[in-house]
DNA sequence: CTCGCTCATAACCCCAGCTTATGCCCTCAT
DNA sequence: ATGAGGGCATAAGCTGGGGTTATGAGCGAG
C-alpha cells in the first residue's frame, strides 16, 4: 500500500527509524480511521438516490434518526458537507456528489468482494461450481460474479482457484462445471472458447530510465536486464520464458503478483505483469507502460469445459457473460 | 448453519415487520454486514506482507490478541479460513491469498476516496490549489492525488470541482494553482497541455440488440435513437451534440453520470458515455460497447494554467504525474 | 388549519472491538 | 536439556459508536 516504500519486509525492526512512530509515514491513525465504513457509505448512495434521508433509512432497514446521526457524523469525518437538508427532502450538495461518486468506488469493490467470498464458501449446495486460474480469479472473476448475481440471484457459486492443470483436473473429475484459464495452450480433454486476451507488458516505476525511452524495448535487451518477476512455473513466467527463449533473468524471484507490483511500484526494478493486474496503477501513473519491439507477450483468455458438455444452465449464462 | 438467513432485525421489540424488503434484490443483508470493515482489511493486508498477526497488530498500532481476534471475527464472517497460524508465524491460505487481493481492491478505493476527502476539505492552509472538472476529478484525480501523496507527504492540496468555465475562473482568479478540464477547446488565457484523451463510446445493457451487431453503427443511426443521456450543458452532452450536429435525441435525461450509467445498466436503452466512466462496467460486461463507424468522440484530457505562469513546485509535479 | 412529509434532538441500550493479564507451543541457542 | 523468546489463544472487563424509541419543529398541499 501507499506506505509503499516499505522498508522492504527487513525482518528486524527497530533498525532504522531514528525515533519517528511508524504510524507517522501512514498519515494520522489508520485508514478505517478517516474513510466512513462500509455502512455509511451505502447509506449515503442510497440518500442519493432516493433524495431523502428516512427513504434510505428505511431501504436499509435502520431508522430515520440512525440514518441522519451516521451521515451527520460522516461529515464530521470528512469536514465536508455532504448533503442539504431540507424539510421537502435532501440533495447532495456539490462535494457531496463528488464524495458519492468516490464512494461508489469503494462499494463496488466490496460487492466484487462480496460475490467471490461467497463463491469461496458453499462448495456444498452450489449450482454452478468454477474453477479459474489466479489471474482470472483474482480480476475478473469477481466483476462477472456481481453481473451474474443479478441476473440468477439465487444460484449458489462456487469457486476453487488454481494453475492450470488444476483446473483441468477439476473438470475432468467432474468437480466443476466450468473453467476458465489463461494460457497459450489448452489442457487436453477440454474443449475451449476464448473469452477475452491478456497482454504482459513491461513496466517501471516513472522514475526509471526505461520509463523516459521513446525507442521501443528490444527482445534481446529485455531478456538481458535482471526483472523482478513471479517464481518458475507460475504462468506469467511461462509465458514470458517462452517469448524470450528461456532466458528471463530474475534480479528478484516474488510469490505473487502482488509483492511484484509492491515491489516494481517502489523502484525496486522493471518487471513484467499481465496487463490485467495493472490497469490501475497505470492509469495513476504509479507504474509506466514501456512499449516492446518484437515480443509478443499476448495469451488468450479461455473458458473451458470437458470435452462434449457443452455449458448449460448456469454455466452457460456465465459463459455468455464473459465471452466478447 | 443455524442463522444464515438472518432474523436480523427481528430481535426482542419486533417493529412490526409489514412484508417490505426491497433489499431481496441485494441480496440478504446489506454490503456491511458481509463484508469485513476497514480495519480488518488493513489488518489481513499487514498480516499478508508481514506474516504475522502479531507484526501487524504492531503495525496497525493495536495488541496482539486484538489483531488474533478480528481476524478470527473475518474467517468466521466469511465462512472460509484465510490464516495458517503456525508457533513460528502466520501464512495466508490460498484461498486467503485471493481475499487479500480482493480486499486490496477495497482498501485502494478508500486510499482514493480518503486523499479525495483530504482536498475537499482545507482550502485553508493548502499547498496546492487544484480545479477540476467532474469527470477528471471523478475518475483520474482521487489515483493522482494518492501517487503524489508518496511523493509529497506533506503537501496540503484542496480540490475544486467543476466544468470548465468555472476552472478557468478559479485560474484567473489565482484562486486556483492548477487545472484539469476535458473538452474540445481551451478557455482563453489559460496554457494546456494534453495529458490524455477520453473517448465517448455507444454502450448498451448486453441484452439489447445493438450488444450483438456486427456492423458498426452509423451515425445517423445514432441520431436518430433515443439515448439516456446526460442533461443538456454537460460536457457529454455538449461532446456528442457537436459530432452528431446538434441532433442527439434524449429518451431520458439524467442530471449525474452515475444515474445514466445506472440507467443504462438496467437496460432502459443505449446510451454514450465517457470511456473512463464505464471501464469497469465494461470489463465486467455489464455494459457492453457498440462500434461507432463515422463519428470521431475524442475529447482531450488537459492540464491547464493561466498564460505565462508555467506549474512550479507541487503543481508541476502533479502535473508531470499525470502526462503521458 | 391541519395533515403529511421532512429532518433534528434527547435518553437509553447493546455489542464489537479494544485492553491487560495470562498460558501454551514451538524453535533455537547455549 | 533447558531456558529464552517469538508467536498465538483465552479470559475478563471497559468504552463508545451505532442502534432504538419518543418527541418536536419546519414547510408545502389540500
Amino acid at each position: 500500500m501507499s506506505e509503499g516504500t516499505g522498508s522492504g519486509t527487513g525482518g528486524g525492526t527497530g533498525a532504522a527509524e531514528g525515533g519517528h512512530d511508524t504510524r507517522a509515514r501512514h498519515g494520522a491513525g489508520s485508514l478505517a480511521h478517516r474513510v466512513p465504513d462500509l455502512g455509511a457509505l451505502e447509506l449515503l448512495l442510497a440518500v442519493a438516490r432516493l433524495g431523502s434521508l428516512g427513504g434510505a433509512a428505511r431501504e436499509l432497514g435502520i431508522t430515520q434518526p440512525a440514518a441522519s446521526s451516521r451521515i451527520r457524523s460522516m461529515e464530521r469525518q470528512l469536514g465536508v458537507a455532504l448533503v442539504d437538508r431540507s424539510p421537502r427532502g435532501s440533495r447532495l450538495t456539490d462535494a457531496g456528489a463528488l464524495v458519492t461518486d468516490w464512494a461508489r468506488r469503494i462499494v463496488e469493490a466490496a460487492e466484487a468482494f462480496d460475490a467471490g467470498a461467497q463463491a469461496l464458501r458453499d462448495r456444498r449446495d452450489s449450482r454452478l461450481r468454477v474453477a479459474a486460474s489466479m489471474t482470472i480469479a483474482e480480476y475478473l472473476l469477481p466483476g462477472w460474479l456481481v453481473a451474474l448475481r443479478t441476473q440468477l440471484p439465487d444460484t449458489a457459486v462456487s469457486l476453487l482457484a488454481g494453475n492450470s492443470t488444476a483446473v483441468a483436473e477439476r473438470l475432468l473429475a467432474d468437480e466443476a462445471d466450468l473453467g476458465f484459464v489463461e494460457g497459450v495452450s489448452v489442457p487436453t480433454g477440454l474443449d475451449s472458447a476464448v473469452i477475452g486476451h491478456d497482454r504482459l507488458i513491461v513496466v517501471t516505476a516513472p522514475g526509471h530510465p526505461w520509463a523516459r525511452r521513446r525507442s521501443p524495448l528490444k527482445a534481446a535487451e529485455l531478456a538481458s536486464t535482471p526483472l523482478i518477476l513471479r517464481e518458475k512455473g507460475s504462468g506469467t513466467r511461462q509465458v514470458l520464458d517462452a517469448a524470450l527463449g528461456g532466458l528471463a533473468r530474475p534480479l528478484i524471484e516474488l510469490s505473487s503478483t502482488t509483492a511484484v507490483k509492491a515491489a516494481a511500484v517502489g523502484g525496486a526494478g522493471p518487471s513484467v505483469l499481465s496487463e490485467l493486474a495493472v490497469g490501475e496503477e497505470l492509469t495513476t501513473r504509479r507504474l509506466v507502460s514501456v512499449p516492446v519491439a518484437d515480443v509478443v507477450l499476448a495469451r488468450d483468455l479461455r473458458a473451458v469445459w470437458p470435452t462434449g458438455h457443452r455449458p448449460t444452465g448456469p454455466a452457460r449464462r456465465l459463459l455468455s457473460l464473459t465471452r466478447s
